[in-house]
DNA sequence: CCACATACTAAGCGGTTGCTTAGGTCCTAA
DNA sequence: TTAGGACCTAAGCAACCGCTTAGTATGTGG
C-alpha cells in the first residue's frame, strides 16, 4: 500500500462514526489539508474538491469552514483523550509507561488529526476554542494524577510535579510536529522510546 | 510596564541589527503578527498599519510577505542556533545542561520569534524552506554532538543517541507553543527545569 | 539653483475568498 | 401518482487578498 493510502485508511478510521457518509468524506478532506497546509492556508474549494463535490456542498453539511475544524478539534481532542483514560494498568510506573506509550504513539500514528488537534487550535471562535480547552485541561489534569499517584506511591522521584506534566505532554505532543510516516521510526517505537525516557524524567 | 511593551522591547532587542529602522519596524511588526495569527491569516495591510506605514510601504523594504518570513526565519534559525553553539562549559554534563538551559529559555524568552521558526516554516517556498532546513540540521548534529560526547565520556547512559536527540530538541521547542509571558514559570525557571529533566532523560 | 535618488502614499488591478441563492435530481412515503 | 424532503450543483456576490503603478515629499551632491 503507498504511504498516502495508508494516511487517508487511518483518517478514515478515526471519522467513521461520522455520518452521512458525504459529511464524512468532507471531515477527512478537510483534516488531511488543514494538517498539510494550516486552516487559514485551504479553502472550501480544495476541500470540496478533495472530497470530490461542488464547493457549495460543504454547507449541506457544515455551517462554515471554521465548523469544519471545531468538529475535527473536538472529536479528536477526545479521541488523545481516551489513550490516556484508556489505560488498563493499576499499578503507578506501569501505568504512567503506557499511558505515555499511548498517547506518543497516537500522536504519531495519527499525526494528520492530531496535528490540528494541536496547531490549529487559535483558528476557533472563542466559544469554541473554551470548549476545547477544557478538555485540554482534563487531559493535563489525568496526567498530573498518574504523576501525583506515583509519587505518593514512593516509585517517582519528581521535585515539581506541575513541571514533569508539562513536560510530559509537551514531549508526546511535539510528536505531531516532527512525525513523517515512512520514516524507520514507526509509532510503535516512538510509543516505546518515549516511555522509557519519560520514566527516566520522573525517576522511576 | 505592560506585558505587551515587554514584549516588543524584546522584539526590538533581537532585530535591532535590522536597517533602515522603518525596515525594522516592519520586520517587528511582521514577526509578532505571524507569531499571533499565523502567517497566512496575516494580511500585508496588517503588518503596515502595525508599523504605522501605507501597505504599499511593505514592498520598498521587502519583495514580498514570504520575503518577511524568510527573514525573520533565516535570522531567528540563527539566533536558536547561537544559543547552542554559545555554550562555554566543556565537561559534557556541564555542557549539556548550559546548552538545554539556553536553548529552552530563549524559547521561552523570545516566543514569538521562536514560534515563526517553529511553526511557521512550511509557508516558506521550496528554496527558502531548503536553506533553513540546512539551519535545523546544524542545531539537531550540534545537541547530538553532546550527547555523543557524553555517552563517550561515560557521563551519559543514551541506548538510543539520536532518539534521545530528539526528545530533547522537542522538549525544548515545544516551549515556544505552550509557554505564556507574565506566568508564574519565568524563562529562567523553564530552563532550570529542563536543564534538570534532560540529565535525567540521559542517565546523567 | 537644479538634477536625482530615496522613501513614502493614494488609488486601484486582477484574482481569490467564504458563503449564498436559485434551481435541479433523486429517494421515500402516502 | 405525486407531494415533500434530503442532497447536490451552477452561478455568482461582496469583500478581501498580495502586489503594482503613478505620483509626491524630502534630502543631498554639484
Amino acid at each position: 500500500m503507498t504511504t498516502a493510502a495508508h494516511e487517508f485508511e487511518l483518517l478514515e478510521r478515526t471519522w467513521r462514526d461520522v455520518t452521512p457518509p458525504a459529511a464524512r468524506r468532507m471531515l477527512i478532506a478537510a483534516a488531511a489539508a488543514f494538517a498539510g497546509r494550516g486552516y487559514h492556508a485551504t479553502t472550501t474549494r480544495d476541500i470540496a474538491a478533495q472530497a470530490g463535490m461542488s464547493p457549495a456542498a460543504v454547507y449541506i453539511h457544515y455551517r462554515s469552514k471554521e465548523d469544519l475544524l471545531f468538529q475535527i478539534s473536538r472529536i479528536g481532542h477526545r479521541r488523545a483523550l481516551e489513550m490516556l483514560t484508556g489505560v488498563t494498568e493499576t499499578e503507578p510506573v506501569a501505568r504512567m509507561s503506557a499511558a505515555v506509550k499511548a498517547f506518543s504513539s497516537w500522536h504519531a500514528e495519527y499525526h494528520l488529526t492530531a496535528r490540528v488537534v494541536q496547531y490549529e487550535l487559535t483558528a476557533l471562535t472563542p466559544e469554541h476554542h473554551a470548549e476545547v480547552v477544557e478538555l485540554r485541561r482534563e487531559i493535563e489534569s489525568t496526567v498530573r494524577g498518574m504523576i501525583e499517584d506515583g509519587v505518593a506511591a514512593g516509585a517517582f522521584d519528581v521535585p515539581d510535579v506541575r513541571g514533569a506534566t508539562l513536560a510530559v505532554l509537551s514531549l508526546c505532543i511535539d510528536v505531531a510536529r516532527w512525525y513523517k510516516p515512512g520514516s524507520r521510526r514507526t509509532p510503535e517505537s516512538i510509543g516505546t522510546l518515549y516511555a522509557d525516557l519519560v520514566l527516566r524524567m520522573l525517576g522511576a
